[in-house]
DNA sequence: TGCATGACCAGAC
DNA sequence: CGTCTGGCCATGC
């Protein structure tokens, strides 16, 4: 019997699974749009990490570009990004964030 | 049902 | 622009 996940959840792996290749998003705005309140970006980590399906999360950063920095899974992911042509600074800083940044607002279609 | 946790974010200074 | 603080949200046990 497993768990039925929540709507929320699946709006979020959806969501995660829709960024382009190349391309970063926020966990503010997932959240946003996946329906969550303001601050649900905080969940979102969990939930990424709880999914049953692959989730490129690479491609999930702060709000000021900037990425996870932690210690192990680093040239992981750094290969990850340089495979998809996304540049890092030493301060684990998106260069272009602005650019490459999908905020979905062309499926939103207002 | 209640409590602790997290890969966060916005505002202040 | 860098650092610090408070807060709110969904999950899991």
């Amino acid at each position: 019997m497993k768990k039925q996940a929540s709507i929320f959840s699946l709006k979020v792996w959806e969501l995660a699974s829709l960024i382009p290749r190349g391309r970063v998003t926020t966990y503010g705005i997932i959240a946003r749009i996946a329906g969550g309140g303001g601050q649900a970006a905080r969940s979102i980590s969990s939930i990424l990490d709880k999914s049953p399906n692959k989730v490129p999360w690479h491609r999930i950063v702060y709000s000021d570009g900037r990425v996870w920095t932690s210690n192990e899974n680093k040239r992981e992911r750094m290969r990850l990004y340089k495979k998809e042509r996304i540049k890092i600074d030493e301060n684990g800083k998106i260069e272009n964030f602005k650019d490459i940044l999908y905020d979905f607002s062309n499926l939103i279609k207002q």
